[in-house]
Formats: C-alpha cells, structure tokens, sequence
DNA sequence: GATGAAAAAGTACGACCGTGCTTTAATGAT
DNA sequence: ATCATTAAAGCACGGTCGTACTTTTTCATC
C-alpha cells in the first residue's frame, strides 16, 4: 500500500467518525484536514469533490458493516443461528463503533435530496435488507421459521429494532438499549418460529 | 395576532419543512430568507440567533404534533382503542406531513452534539415516550393488555416501527411502507393482549 | 391623519466554505 | 544516487455563513 491510499484511508477513518457524529453533510473538508493534520488542498486532492469525498466514505462504512457484521454471520450455521449472530454482530459493533450510525443518520439527511449519495444509500439498504431476507429465508426453508413467514416484513421489523436502538443510545445514552434491542428481537424471532 | 408573529409563524412554517427533508443544522437563514421573501436581516431579527431559530423551530414541530397526533388520540376511548388511534394518526400525519420526520433527521444529527438543541431533543423524545406508556397502561389495567406487559418495552418497539417506516417510506419510496408498519404494529398489539 | 412603536430592509464584517492553480517536498523504481 | 512520479502544501478566488449596527418602511392607536 503506496503512501497516498495509506492518508487516503486515514482521512476516511477520521471522516467516518465525523460523519456519523455531525452527518455526512456537515462534513466539512477544512475541519477534515485539521483533524488529519493535512492541508486543505493536500486533503482535496486525494478525492475530486465532496461529492466523491461523501460516496467514498460511504464506501468506508459500508465495508466496514460487511467485514464486521455480515460476513462474520455468513461463517455459522445456517438458519435462526445465522440470523441470531447477524444481531449479535450488529448490536455489538453498534456500541463501540460509529460506522454503522452512519447510515441511519445519511438516510435522514438524504432522503430528500436527489443525487448519487442518495442513490447510493437506497443500494446500500437493499443490500443489507437483501442480505436479511437470504438469511432468513434459508432459516424457512431449513425448518426454523414458519412457512408462511414474511422476509420483507422480518426486515422491515429488525431495521426497526436496529433504528430505535441507536435512538435509545445515542440519543437518551440508556444503558438498558441493548436490553431493550434483545428482547424486541426475541419477541420477533418467537413470532416467526415454526410450532 | 400581530403582523409579527404572523410572519415568525409563516417562517417557521417553512422552516420546519426544510429543517424535515434536509436537517436542522443544514437550514440557512439567508435560504429561509429567500424563501420567505424576507431580507436576512429582516428574518434574523425574529430570532435572536441561529440556535433560537433552531429550538424555535422545534417547539413548533412539536406543538404539531400534539395537535395532530396525541391529542386527538387522547379523546378515544382508553385502552387498545387509544393506543391504536394513536399510531393511525401518528402514521397518516407522517405521509402527509414532514414535520414528524424532523425528530427522526434532528435526533441523529444532534445525538453526539451537547447543548441545548440536543437537550430539548430528549425531553420530546421523552415526553413523547410518556404518553405512549402512559395509554398503553390504562390499556393493562383496563384489562385489554397482559398484566405483565412492558409499557417502555412497548414504547422501544413502536417507536422502531415509525422509525423504519421513515426509513422505508422516504429514503426507499416504498408504497408499501405503510402495510408494514401496521403488519409490524398488529403483531406488537398482538403480543401485548391479554389471552 | 399624525405619531410613536414595531417590523423589515440595508449594509457591513470576519470567518469559513469548496475548489482551482502553482510550487515544493517526499517517495519509490532504476 | 538519480530522477520521474506522486503527495502535500501554498495561495487565491468567489460565495455564503451568522451576526452586528443603522435606516427606512409599515403598522396600530389616538
């Protein structure tokens, strides 16, 4: 790894955490610069615009989530087990880590504001919704949810979950999120058991 | 009501509009001012500073949202009735309206960000918070919901749900968004009532 | 309709924004 | 060790930001 993708990375590491803070909107490329002990133009030159700089931290972030909590969920067995360790996974790395807050954060700002970061966000979701209904699905085919259980509604429900989690902990800084994430996700996995 | 107020309410109009698709933190005066075709200075002079405008604007929001949501809930019959009132109105104002959305985008803008704007983002959440559980209560002494039911945990779930409804119905533009949120929000009833 | 009060506009400010263009310093392959 | 390449800095720009201060216009009351 060159000198340039070495700063490249640490500028995005810096901006990743930022941006989950403040938003990836108020990401400011002086304020990122300071941050990175870079100049302003130095910093510039490794992206073309801000634009980019948003999609590319986006890009960070999501790689981030998919080393972290998809992939390692992938590696057990399949099923609820596989579905329980992609919460696990997720909830874990969401209390440490800024990276995932990131998305819940973007898509509120962006959700109204046309344009690649925008369109990238909607991929990102289906991609991780996407990720959600294979693993449920293959907890229905393999007999541990019902059969007429809805991937999309189970879904829908978990981001939910996930969303009201960060709201409590971020927001309220109640210890008792991720208490209160468990037994919502216990309460879903038990509505889609089969018996 | 004097012109002066009819203005600052015509402004905050927009204000709260703005502030639901592009954030609190990103709204501009001299944009705000453009749009109410008021000079800059003439706007600023309603407000005494950004920040006032900032919890202004929230105030407004969430007097809103009284009206709108919780305090025609209020005047159904207690118990499940109530609690269900309050969600369809809570949902139907949501797909019309922006300044629902506003806490959703302000709450993980301001989350990581002390001061009083985050403050008073906390007490909404939390007096919110408040009459959720308080009419899920009347509901399990009433008899419609299980003795043992947990109103916080009731209110984690709900809130979940309307958050990934936002989530589903602007960022995704999923016309199905509100069958989800209802699907989620009959098996969370469900769960809760008694037998 | 005159007059004092309130509302809005005008003007100016220092600071920071994103982004070019030019120059210097560091790096890596030969 | 040399030298082309690449990374970083320097500098400048037009704009917009929030916020003061002053002046003009509009309003309400008698």
């Amino acid at each position: 790894m060159g000198k340039g993708e070495q700063t490249r990375l640490a500028v995005l590491e810096q901006a990743a955490d930022v941006a989950a803070r403040q938003g990836l909107s108020t990401l400011t490329i002086g304020d990122l610069a300071a941050r990175t002990r870079l100049s302003k133009s130095g910093l510039f030159a490794h992206f073309q615009s801000k634009e980019a700089l948003q999609l590319a931290v986006l890009a960070f972030a999501r790689d981030k989530f998919t080393d972290e909590v998809i992939r390692p969920a992938t590696r057990t067995p399949r099923g609820e087990a596989r579905v329980r360790a992609l919460f696990e996974n997720w909830l874990e790395v969401s209390q440490h880590s800024n990276a995932e807050c990131l998305f819940v954060s973007a898509s509120s700002e962006f959700d109204d504001q046309p344009g690649p970061v925008r369109d990238q966000l909607v991929r990102d979701h289906r991609d991780c919704s996407d990720s959600i209904m294979q693993m449920f699905r293959t907890g229905v085919t393999g007999g541990d949810f019902r059969e007429d259980a809805d991937a999309e509604q189970f879904s829908y429900d978990l981001h939910g979950i996930m969303l009201s989690f960060f709201h409590t902990h971020r927001l309220l800084g109640d210890p008792r999120a991720p208490e209160r994430a468990r037994r919502a996700f216990e309460t879903l996995l038990a509505a889609a058991r089969a018996h």
